[in-house]
DNA sequence: GTCCTGATGTGCT
DNA sequence: GCACATCAGGACA
């Protein structure tokens, strides 16, 4: 199996590990089931500067997790039905994360289709809430260190592909900030009025 | 294809 | 109360 990603790739500026992650593969591993996808769609939460990021209130129970370890990961709930998961960043204390918005899906198609209850893969992770559903992700996993054996993210050297960005998806503030980042052309991105720009 | 809306719980003001 | 890092399904074209 390719090398999982080490801590010290997390503990650097969210605004570099956002397009690092981008090319590899998440994979949850839940008893005997194995699901995985590539990431082809993330984007950048910072701290207190940041309007839009959950952090930006200063440390509540919900966010706490985005102040700590790097390399962690920050799961949480919304609009009532939806869980999103993000990956912890920067040094300890300071604030910052990454959300997973979209996959290409790998291994394990099967069970994902059975969770999300729909037949066409291109529907299984293109949004966030759709890969937590497919990922069996939920608030169990708050927390998860991905340097573990249940949520982790590998590298297995895939390159070539082409990165772009555009204001983040679903917020009222700072659409100024460029900071979603993904694959040209690939199928698996949710779709938007940003990604021909 | 586009636009609009309802579902639904938690954490804030 | 109300906003919310969402999604599915409907109306319309």
């Amino acid at each position: 199996m390719p090398a999982k990603l080490p801590r010290s790739f997390y503990s650097r500026p969210t605004l570099e590990v956002a397009p690092d992650l981008l090319g590899k593969i998440l994979i949850r591993i839940k008893g005997k089931t194995v699901t995985s996808g590539r990431i082809v769609e993330v984007e950048a939460y910072r701290n207190a500067d940041d309007p839009a990021s959950h952090a930006h209130p200063g440390k509540t129970p919900r966010n706490i997790l985005m102040f700590g370890e790097a390399g962690h990961a920050y799961v949480y709930f919304i609009y009532g039905m939806y869980f999103c998961v993000n990956v912890v960043t920067e040094k300890t204390g300071t604030a910052g994360a990454c959300l997973i918005r979209a996959l290409e899906p790998l291994d394990g198609i099967g069970v994902m289709k059975k969770r999300r209850h729909i037949e066409k893969t291109i529907d299984l992770a293109n949004g966030p809430g759709k890969l937590c559903q497919s990922m069996s992700v939920d608030l169990a996993l708050n927390g998860e260190d991905y340097l573990g054996n249940k949520l982790f993210i590998v590298d297995d050297g895939y390159v070539g592909f082409r990165i772009k960005r555009s204001p983040r998806i679903g917020i009222r503030y700072a659409v100024d900030k460029r900071w979603r980042f993904f694959i040209q052309g690939n199928s698996y991105v949710t779709r938007n009025k940003f990604n021909d720009l």
